[in-house]
Formats: structure tokens, sequence, C-alpha cells
DNA sequence: ACTTGTTTGTAACATTTGATACAAATCTAC
DNA sequence: GTAGATTTGTATCAAATGTTACAAACAAGT
């Protein structure tokens, strides 16, 4: 059985009452199944043509290297959803090797069935919509990052977006260390550049907070690269 | 008025029969807009509540850098959709401009009415749910590629994707010259490396045709940088 | 076959970044 | 306040890539 109490806090079903949960439940077909620790969820390559939503415990997503070598991504527990992403698209393979870190409780919804209940309930559709199109936003955003070549152009992107139109001043919130590793550098190269640009009269930096001290020469570092 | 024999070309409604598409529409709210040549349609900032669809003509796409200066970005032409990348999710505000390269007819559908036309006929629901994974599983892809470090794991990631599991020569469809523009690097760059692995007994370089000679090797370059 | 334009291979040098190491500054717990 | 841990600033050297330039190979039309 379902236990819409807990369901209602995932983020596709969000806002939904638990009895109307149960209510809209009744009327689609699904599977509830039960995975013992350390048993395969998803092999890698699997096709994806259900939801799976993780009713209880949690699991861990690894993914194959070229190697056949296998890294763990991240783990994922109750009451998240596991497939959102593969779901529709062109792309309906499972990328990961999924498997259950503790007993593991899983409510599985064909895919015919998911789009019956997005037609029934207009929340849980705008729940939906709103993740994939939130997963892409993000992963749009840190495209057009990494698209800056040169660290420069990372930290004044970064601290530009930080600043917005009023401010001068930007406090990093993260280490160097963590922002270096966000910016995919080694932390004394980004302790490097900001030196540089702080003797170039760009910026002043004191420890965790940074004064923008030139933002038109900023911009136009950013410009640069549309040569 | 819509043009349904039109509309029914689009991504989001292909499939559809422009006769049931007018009954759709006939069952919503919508706005049929003019814009005269070089007119502005969206403005970069505005708040993305609607859906446009070029019903005739074409506009382009421009963004302002952060200098102020404007790049342009695509061209979109009738009768492709608008704004299907921020209706949904938390970025609602369009970042780019869009003005008009000729005369065109914009059909604008409130979201809430388009989410009623989603829960309405199950096709589209469909269509739009693929067209927007489609895209994050794009930019997952896009940016997979972007991890890899080096160019030499860029050419062997690309390679051995190219090659699948059986083939062990690789045609090269685009130009070196596009394909290090693909990769973010320089031509003489790529050039280089692929030369270099050459050497080392990668691979064996004939102009457009690429042979791939030490798989295992190959793949521990990708390996490399779980370190 | 010849000319012309494009693509590819290669070289020399400059620039950027990574790797490593260490000292200075700051923070934390006692 | 002090000791120890953490974070930050800086230097040196190595590796990877960009820049520029030019020659060789190729493609296409005449």
């Amino acid at each position: 059985m379902i236990e819409a109490d807990i369901l209602c806090l995932s983020p596709i079903f969000r806002g939904i009452s638990s009895t109307e949960l149960e209510k809209l439940f009744s009327q689609i077909h699904y599977q509830h199944r039960t995975y013992q620790k350390n048993n395969l969820i998803i092999a890698s390559g699997e096709i994806c043509d259900r939801l799976l939503i993780i009713q209880r415990g949690n699991v861990k997503a690894e993914m194959n290297d070229y190697s056949g070598k296998t890294i763990k991504i991240e783990d994922i527990e109750a009451p998240r959803p596991l497939a959102t992403a593969f779901l529709f698209g062109k792309e309906n393979r499972f990328p990961v090797t999924v498997s259950a870190n503790t007993e593991v409780e899983i409510v599985s919804i064909p895919k015919a069935e998911f789009v019956k209940l997005l037609q029934m309930n207009s929340l849980i559709l705008n729940n939906y919509l709103n993740t994939i199109s939130t997963r892409a936003q993000f992963l749009s955003k840190r495209l057009k990052f990494l698209s800056f070549k040169t660290i420069k152009q990372k930290i004044a992107h970064y601290l530009l977006e930080m600043a917005g139109d009023r401010l001068q001043t930007v406090e990093i919130q993260q280490s160097q260390e963590q922002l270096a590793e966000m910016f995919g550098v080694t932390r004394p190269s980004l302790a490097r550049t900001l030196s540089e640009m702080n003797h170039e009269g760009l910026i002043e930096t004191q420890r965790r907070f940074i004064k923008i001290v030139d933002k038109n020469r900023m911009n136009q570092l950013l410009k640069s690269d549309e040569k």
C-alpha cells in the first residue's frame, strides 16, 4: 500500500493533501515493491518507462565509467522520485545504476498512468513541469558559467551576479576552497587571480569581502569573448 | 484567428489534426498579435507567463552581455514556440530580447490556459514534456562533455561515444575547425592532440577517418579524473 | 593538368593554469 | 591569551593550451 502522508511530501506531490492523494492513486494502476539492502533496483541502460518514488529508506545512484569501474553519484532518500529526468524526452535509458542502501519501499507508476495523474490534477502537473524546468534552467546556468574561459572572467561574472545592480561589496559565503571547486579550478589559482585583479585595480579584496572598484572594466572582461 | 494547419506543425502540437486543434483552441482563451518588422516582441527581463507560438514570419533572439552590447543568439521561425524553457520552473524571466525579423504573427497563450490544454489532450502533454526533457538531457550531456578537462579526454570521450560497442573506425562528419569549436578549444590544439594520440599508439588518424587502436587505454584516460 | 580556395599538419613561442610547498593570517576551543 | 587547526596569500616550476604562422594535402572547377 502507498503511504499518502509520506508521498505528499515528495516534490511532485507537494501541496496535495494525503486524503486527496489516496483518492488519486485509487484511480490509477501502480505497483509497490520492496527491496532488501544492497539489492539492485535499476540497472544502468535499463529503459525508463515508469516513475519511481522512494516511500521508505534510501538508495544510492552509481555510474559506470568507461573502464567499468563504478563511481557513486548521489544518495537519494524518501520521499524523493527517481526517474524524473529520463521518463520523457529522447533519452529513455538510465545512465546510472541504483541500489538499495537500506531496506527500501518503492512506488512504481507506469508512464501512461503517471500521465493520467498529470491530467487529473493540475497541481501535480505544475509540480512536475516545475521540477524538470528548474533542472533545465540550472543546467543552462551552469553551462553558461563554464563557457567563460579564464578564471578572471569567471570571477567577474560571479561577482557581478552577486552584486546585482546596487551593491558594491560582496561577501563570499563559502571558503575560497569551495569557491574554487565551483569554478572548476584549483584554490591557489583562484587566489592568484584574485590578487592579480586586486593589483590591476579591478577589485579590492579583504579576506571574504570583495569590493568591485571598476565595474566597467569588469564588464569588458566578459564582453571580450565575443570576438 | 489561429491557423490550425500551421500550428499543428509546431513541435508542441505535432500529431494533432488541424480540426482537432481548432476545437481545442475554441475551449481556451488566447490572444493573437501582429508585430511589424523590427518591432520588439519580448524585452529581456520580462516575466514569462504565457506561451508564445510564431504563426507566421520569423524572429531573432538577442542577449545583452554585461556591457550592454547585444549578441544575436538565434533565429526562430514559424511554427516554433518561444518560451518553452521559462514558462515553468524558478526562473521566469526571459534572458533574451526577441524582435521581429519580418512581419510576425504570434499566438499568445496564458500559462493557466496552456495548462488546461495540457490536461485536455495527452498528446500535447507528451509533446511538451518531451520537448523540455530532451532539452534538459541535451544540456546534461553537454555539461558532462565539458567536465572532461584535457583535450585528450574530450577526444577519447567523443570517439568512444561515436564508435559505440562495435565500430573501430570513426568518420568525422564535421571539419576539424567545427569539431574544435564544439570542444571549446582552438583548431591547432585539437590537431596537435590528435597527432600526439597517434604517436602514442592510441589511435590512427587519416584525415577524417580515425581508427581506435587501443580502446583500453582510451578508457583509462577518462577514468583518471576520478582521483 | 592547373589554379584557387579550403582543410589539415606542424612548429615556435606566449599565456594560463595546475601542482606543490610554505608562510602569514585568522579562527576556535580551552 | 595560547595552541592547534583552518583559511588565505604567495612563490616556483611544470604542464596544457592558445596564438600565430606557414607549408602540405586535398577538393573543385575550368
